[in-house]
DNA sequence: CTGCTTGCAAATCTTTTGCATTGAA
DNA sequence: TTCAATGCAAAAGATTTGCAAGCAG
């Protein structure tokens, strides 16, 4: 499974003539399986292994081609494995405690992208969905 | 027209008990009539007028007043007046030309963000949606 | 080997804080 | 008058750059 994910990323990374180094390795292997993190959660978990420049520098690598991307998540971005590596999902956002819920693509919106972009004559590549509000918990414990 | 936006911002200010000052008003109004602006627009077009400072946390007051939000565009956020000001929308934003162009919201997403959120119990406050891909005429020229 | 990658240091932003002063109500 | 809001300086954070040394191919 993870296997899987490991292969296609150095086929990624071969196919695009990139060298599979230690630090992309480890880059690579802090985005799997988690929720979407922030530049500074992997930096700090990369710590000892891999230095914040590298980090940075692959991150954007891995963007480029495609292997990660970033979302939104209030004032600032996380960045999380594409839908290459995972289906593709949109987020509920808390914006008390930060957690972040998968949503499932329910289709309405692709189809709604398809509609939209067919009227403008607009070739879609790809689209941002959050949604953001208090989670269960957040609302209970506060009471708002 | 204008005039009525003013009102209701200042409206919005008194509701919530909050004063009506000079650099309040001058950051509203370089909000006015705009496309989203990055802070660093704002900032420097306050210059002279407003302290950075001051931008940064009017803003964020604006934000929690409802009176702005943020939109994510290329990766980089930028600011524009809330719905209160204009109409609901969303955008299509070419990733070639940087063109913005702003799409009817069909209610589909409104329907859609209802009921997920209903199913896990989550307190919508906003969401983000846009669309990214190429524009008629970049696709065209470009012949993508 | 040879050139692409890395790590480190330092330069650049971008945002936030502390505090004395100013100004709105 | 009185307390919230502002400007300034400076701290803290986040991201980028220059460059010599190291490693993948």
């Amino acid at each position: 499974m993870s296997q899987d994910k490991l292969q296609k990323f150095k086929q990624i990374l071969s196919d695009n003539k990139q060298s599979l180094t230690k630090a992309r390795l480890k880059t690579f292997e802090l985005l799997l399986g988690s929720e979407p993190q922030s530049m500074n959660q992997l930096i700090s978990r990369a710590s000892g292994d891999v230095d914040r420049v590298s980090i940075y520098r692959n991150i954007e690598l891995f963007e480029s081609l495609g292997i990660a991307r970033k979302v939104y998540i209030g004032w600032k971005y996380k960045v999380e494995l594409s839908d290459i590596f995972t289906d593709h999902h949109h987020h509920l956002v808390c914006l008390s405690c930060g957690s972040v819920t998968d949503i499932e693509d329910e289709q309405h919106i692709e189809d709604f992208i398809t509609s939209v972009a067919g009227k403008h004559d607009f070739a879609v590549k790809g689209h941002l969905f959050e949604i953001e509000g208090y989670c269960q918990l957040c609302t209970r414990s506060k009471a708002m």
